[in-house]
This record gives C-alpha cells, sequence and structure tokens, in this order.
DNA sequence: GTCTATAATTTGATAGAC
DNA sequence: GTCTATCAAATTATAGAC
C-alpha cells in the first residue's frame, strides 16, 4: 500500500468514525492529506471503493491488535480483557467511536460492497471471541457468548460517547465480569 | 402537531433509520410525503430542526410505548422484559436500528442541537431502567445496570442488522437473564 | 400551506495536461 | 501521481405568487 494511500484510508477513517460514512466529501479528504479531490479518485475510483477499503484496513489493524487467541490462551493471559481493553483504546486515543459500529448502524443505507465489509468485521470478531469463549468451556453458547460480548462493547461505546463520559464504558463493560 | 408535521418526521424517522443523519434530504422526504422541499422548510426552517425534532418524536413514542416503570412493578409485571420486548419490535416492525442508536453512533458528526436531543433519549432511558432496577434492590448499581441494559441493546440491534438475523438479538439479549 | 423559481454551494466523478 | 478544469446532479435554503 502506497503511502498516500494510507494517508487517505487514515484520513477517512477519522472522518467516518466522526459522523458516518456520508459525513464526509472526497474534498474534505482532499483537504486533510493536501492534494486535490481528483487525486484521490486516482487511488480510490469511488467512494464506494474508499469505503470498503478503510473498513477492511480497520478490521484487520483492530484484530492484529489483538494477537492470536490461542496463543494468549496458552500464555496464561486473559483474552476478554484485552477485547474490552482494545475497545477502551480505541475510545481513548482516538476519541471516536468504533469505525464498524457506526457503518453497521448505517449498513441498511451503505454501498452493498460497503456493507458487506463491515459484516466481516462483525465475524471475524465474532470468531476471534468465540474461539476464546470455547476454550473457556462454554462449548454450546461460545457463539452467543461471543456475540454478546461484541454488541455490549458496541453500545458502551455508543453510550459512553452520548454521555461523553469515558467511565461510562467501564461500567458497562463490567457486565462482562458477573456474566 | 398538524397532520402533514407528523407525515413529514415519520418519512424522516424511516430514512434516519435507515441510513443515518446525512443520508436523506429535504427532497427525499418531500416526495415521500408528496409534497414539493419548499413546503418542508415551512414545517422545518432546517434541516437540525426536523433533526430535532424525529429525535424528540422518537423519544417520546418508545418511552410512552414502555408505561410507566413504578406502575408496571405494582402490576406485578417485569420490565426489563417488557424493556427488550420494546427494542426488539422496533428492529421487527421497522425492520430497522433504533432511531437513537444511529444517531448516538454519529454524535460527534450531528449539529449541536440533534446531538443535545439525542443525549436526552440516552437519559431518559437510563432513568426509566434506574427507576426498575433501584426497585429490585441493586441500590449502588441500578444506574450501572440501566446503562449496561441500554448499550447491550443498542448493540444487539446493530449485530443482528449486520448480521441480517433476527435470532441474533434474541442471544444477546439473553445476556440479562444471566447477570 | 403549498407552489414555482432560483440561488449558492457541495457532491461524486471524469478528461486531459504535466 | 498530481494538477487544472469542468460537469451534471444534488444539497440546503429563500423569495414571492397563489
Amino acid at each position: 500500500m502506497g503511502n498516500k494511500e494510507e494517508e487517505i484510508i487514515k484520513a477517512a477513517e477519522s472522518m467516518v468514525r466522526e459522523g458516518g460514512y456520508n459525513s464526509f466529501s472526497f474534498r474534505d479528504i482532499a483537504t486533510a492529506v493536501g492534494v486535490k479531490s481528483s487525486s484521490v479518485h486516482y487511488h480510490f475510483p469511488t467512494k464506494a471503493d474508499l469505503g470498503v477499503a478503510v473498513a477492511e484496513y480497520y478490521t484487520n489493524k483492530f484484530l492484529s491488535s489483538l494477537g492470536d487467541p490461542g496463543q494468549l490462551i496458552n500464555d496464561g493471559k486473559d483474552p476478554i480483557k484485552i477485547y474490552v481493553r482494545a475497545f477502551k483504546d480505541a475510545l481513548l486515543n482516538d476519541k471516536r467511536m468504533c469505525l464498524c459500529g457506526i457503518l453497521g448502524s448505517e449498513i441498511d443505507g451503505l454501498p452493498s460492497k460497503v456493507a458487506a465489509q463491515t459484516r466481516i468485521f462483525f465475524e471475524r470478531n465474532i470468531e476471534w471471541l468465540t474461539i476464546v469463549y470455547l476454550s473457556k468451556g462454554s462449548k454450546k453458547y461460545a457463539k452467543s457468548k461471543a456475540m454478546q460480548t461484541l454488541s455490549l462493547l458496541e453500545g458502551a461505546m455508543i453510550t459512553s460517547n452520548v454521555l461523553t463520559d469515558i467511565n461510562v464504558f467501564d461500567k458497562v463493560a463490567d457486565l462482562l465480569n458477573h456474566a
């Protein structure tokens, strides 16, 4: 991936996470990275292409930050703690929603290929969590637990953001310690 | 509220819930209710005005559908069951996200008065749930539990919508029965 | 209250020079 | 790869007739 491509994707990530897929234009992106909008179109022909690239970039970044669940378990670490921390970091460092949480909430209005890529974020996260819960012994409900954890944290980010109180995230996430 | 105003608000509600605040235009609304866009501006001078009205309308509709929590408790009903059911109804009947879940995820990109009205939805829902959890005896954690329940259900709607599987909602909401 | 007309700006996108 | 120039369509919004 060229340097400019990554710059564009990062600018777009920030803008989607601030106000959603329809909240920014190619000109906004161009200004942010110091080129003209036609140059952005050179790298990403359509807005949907850019949307797909951003969702894919974010998904890979997020999942690789988690590490391999099997490895974490072998190392005696608590993968759920790490998972919760990853969401909180997104909220703390970037002071923003989860990219795929926003895209997910808007999914019925997205171009189909952006919607498809958004779905992949959810599927890969559920896979990751399912492996963890399987290792904890809940054979039958591992996938349900995975979906609960993901949903709770997406919701926690929204509520925390709406109430502009970072402590809300911790209070909500604490449910995972008592379930 | 005039009849046309309500028609406009309902059309806008549907469109926001499909793709967010920036996914529709005054012309879209006008076409949907059979008038010209200038007529929509007559009722709601700016888009932010319409956004506020929609968020307020949705909040009142949702909370009055729940009923009074004290009354429900007195009647020996389970308010949490009713609360979960209200979210599921929104998903089932309208086949759409929670309006304020979408607006909440986009909140940093919304006009400030729309953001403020969105915040009110969250606050009023937390108040409602806090009354319920206080009655169940958890004095210290009632508000935290309220925020957990609201967040879980908002997340459940997103995940269920993204995976286009209504059963996901039930599986996620089931966490409330084991916490 | 709704219409026609229109303004001013923004949008996603393309053609072609350098 | 980036630029200038440009396009057609869409956007929010207003003025004024009916």
